[in-house]
DNA sequence: TTGAAAGCGCTAACAT
DNA sequence: ATGTTAGCGCTTTCAA
C-alpha cells in the first residue's frame, strides 16, 4: 500500500496549482471547464480522495450529520434514521449513524464521538439521557431530539402524540361496539412517559364514552403472556384488548389462541407501533402507526432551522394514525 | 453559542504551552503529575474538547473504525456490530456505524464516507458489492468482510458455515426419527450463496442418511405462506419442516396451526438464524444459531492483523450450532 | 519537564 | 481564470 495521494499529487499531474485542484473538485464555477475536466481526470488517474480531516479542519465545518439511535435494532428508530438521512442527503449533508445500544452511558459516548468529529448537526432518537445532559449537548451543536420532550431549551423536539394514539385505538374499538375494553399495560414500575401517555389516551377515550374505568382492566404485571392469562380469568371477559405495543399484543394473541378464543370473533386485539410483526399475515394486527417518514423529515427540518441560527427551542408533535387490519371486528351479537 | 475553545485557550488558562496541553491530554507519561492535573482542570473548566479533524490530520491516523452494515434492521448484523464495537473499544478504537440500507450503491457510499474520514479500519457486514469493488476497498484501508467469501485477496473474510447449519438441523430431525423432512426454500431465482449452502447442507444430510431427495420437498415458490400450504397438500405429508430462515418457519407455523396441525405433535419445525422471534414463547422455535459474538470478535481480530501489516488474505469459517426448543419432537408413533 | 517550531492536507481570501 | 499565501487546531520532533 503506497502513500495516499494528496491534492499536490493531482496538481502535479494536471500541471496546475494546488488551489485550483481544490476549487475544481469542490465544483466552484470560476474554474474553466477544460481545466476542470483535466483535473478530474488526473484525480481519477491517481485515485485521489479528499482527506476529510484536512478539509474539515480548513473549512471549519464538516457537512456531517450525526444520528444517534437509542437502539439500532428498533425498526421504528432505524426507519426514522433512514428518512433523516434522505433529507440530509438532499441538503448536501453526509449522515453518520451510531447506536446507543439501550445504554445511557454508551449513548453519551456516541454523542461525544460525534461532537469531537465536529458534526454540523446532531439528531438523537429517543435518548436515555436526562434533560441536563441534553441541554449541554444542545449547547455544543445544533441538536434535535426525536422523542419525549423534556425541559431543555437548547434542543428541539419531535415526538408522536402517544395519548392521541391510545385514544384513537380505543375509539376504533368503541365504534365497533366494544364496551369492555382491557388495556394490556407494561409491568408496574416501568414509568416511561410514552407508555403512560398511551394508557392515558385509552383512559380518556373510555371516560369520554361514559365508561367507567371499572369496566376496563389495566393489568400491571410483568410478563405479557401472564397479563393475557389474567384477562382470561376475569369474571367478565372483555371483548377487546388494547396492548401497549405490538409484541405485547402478539403475546396475548398467542395465549388467546391456545385457549381456543377466536380473534377477532371472540375478542378484538389492537397493538401499538405498527411493527413489521403486525403486518405479518398470521398476525394481521390492527395497530397504531407513528409516521416514520414525517418524523424523520420534521427532525431534519428543525435541525436546518437550528443550524441556520434559530435560538428558541421548538417542539413539534405529530399525530399517529391507526392501521386497521384483521384483528379487530364489530362486537359479536351473541 | 460562543467560540469553541481550543488547546490554546486551555494552555492560556493553565499557564503552560500548547504543546504541553496536547501531551497531557493524550496521557503521555513525561508530563509532571501536578501539571497534568492543572491542565485537566483547566480543560474541564472551559469545556474543551479535542478537535477531531485537527488531531486526526496531525497524527496521520484517526483511531476510527468504520462498520458498514448491509441492513441495520437485521438483528444478526447489528449484534455482530455490537461485538465488534466492544472489541474495538478494548483496543482503543472508536467505532462509527453506517447503514447500507440493503442497497449496493448506498453501501458503497457509506464506505466512501468512511474512507474520506480516513478510518484506520473497515468492517463490512454482508456486503452487496461485488468482488472487484471489495478488492478496491481493501486496497484503500484494512478491511474485513463478514459474510460469504469472494475472490478478493485484499480483504479478509469471516463467515458462518451455512452448509454445516443445514446439515446439523437436518441431523437433529433425523435423530428424532423423522424421515420425511421438507425443506422450505426461498423463491426460485433467488440465488444467494448463503441460502444455497443451507439447502446443500440439508440435501447432504439427507443423502448421508440414505434418504433420496424424492422423500423430501423443496418448495420453490414466492410467498412463505404459500410454500407451507403446498406442503399441506402433498400426497404424503412430511413429519418435519426445515425452513431457510426463522421468518419462513414462523409463517409456516401459522399456516399449519390454522389447518389444525399440531406443532410439534404432528409436525416438527426448524428455523434458521435464531432470531428474537424464535425465542418468543409463542413460537419457541428450534433454530440454527450463528455465533454472533465470535463472529464479531473474529472480524476485529483479523482487522487488527491487517492493520498490523499482514498482507495475504485470510478467511475464517465459524460453525453454527443448533438451539433446540419446543417446535421439534420425536416423530409420533401413530 | 517544558517550550518552540514545523508541518499534516486542505480551503479561502487575495492577488495576478 | 489561475496562482499565492495564510491559516485551520493539533501532534510531534527537537532544543532548552
Amino acid at each position: 500500500m503506497r502513500r495516499i495521494p494528496t491534492q499536490a499529487d493531482v496538481a502535479a499531474r494536471a500541471g496546475v496549482s494546488r488551489a485550483l485542484v481544490s476549487m475544481a473538485l469542490s465544483g466552484r464555477p470560476e474554474v474553466a471547464e477544460t481545466t476542470r475536466t483535466l483535473i478530474l481526470q488526473a484525480s481519477r488517474d491517481i485515485g485521489y480522495r479528499v482527506n476529510g480531516p484536512a478539509a474539515n479542519l480548513a473549512r471549519r465545518r464538516t457537512s456531517l450529520l450525526g444520528v444517534v439511535l437509542q437502539d439500532v435494532a428498533n425498526p421504528f428508530f432505524s426507519e426514522v434514521a433512514a428518512h433523516i438521512q434522505d433529507a440530509a442527503e438532499a441538503a448536501g449533508l453526509t449522515t453518520l449513524l451510531n447506536d446507543g445500544r439501550r445504554d445511557a452511558a454508551r449513548e453519551a459516548q456516541a454523542v461525544e464521538v460525534f461532537l469531537r468529529l465536529r458534526v454540523d448537526g446532531l439528531v438523537i432518537v429517543s435518548p436515555l439521557q436526562d434533560a441536563a445532559a441534553l441541554t449541554a449537548i444542545g449547547r455544543q451543536a445544533p441538536t434535535v431530539v426525536v422523542g419525549q420532550p423534556v425541559p431543555a431549551a437548547t434542543v428541539d423536539f419531535v415526538h408522536n402524540d402517544a395519548a392521541a394514539g391510545g385514544r384513537c385505538a380505543t375509539e376504533h374499538l368503541l365504534s365497533l361496539g366494544h364496551r369492555d375494553i382491557a388495556y394490556l399495560d407494561v409491568a408496574a414500575g416501568v414509568e416511561e412517559p410514552l407508555l403512560l401517555d398511551r394508557r392515558a389516551g385509552y383512559l380518556a377515550a373510555m371516560a369520554a364514552a361514559g365508561l367507567s374505568e371499572r369496566t376496563s382492566v389495566v393489568s400491571d404485571i410483568a410478563a405479557d403472556g401472564d397479563a393475557a392469562r389474567l384477562v382470561l380469568n376475569l369474571a367478565r371477559r372483555p371483548t377487546a384488548l388494547l396492548a401497549h405495543n405490538d409484541v405485547s399484543a402478539i403475546a396475548a394473541m398467542g395465549v388467546l389462541a391456545q385457549a381456543g378464543i377466536a380473534i377477532p370473533g371472540d375478542i378484538s386485539v389492537v397493538g401499538y407501533d405498527n411493527t413489521r410483526l403486525a403486518a405479518m399475515p398470521q398476525f394481521d394486527l390492527t395497530s397504531v402507526d407513528q409516521p416514520r417518514a414525517r418524523t424523520g423529515e420534521t427532525a431534519f427540518a428543525l435541525l436546518l432551522e437550528r443550524m441556520g441560527g434559530r435560538e428558541p427551542g421548538r417542539t413539534v408533535r405529530l399525530e399517529p394514525n391507526l392501521i386497521v387490519r384483521g384483528s379487530t371486528a364489530p362486537i359479536s351479537s351473541t
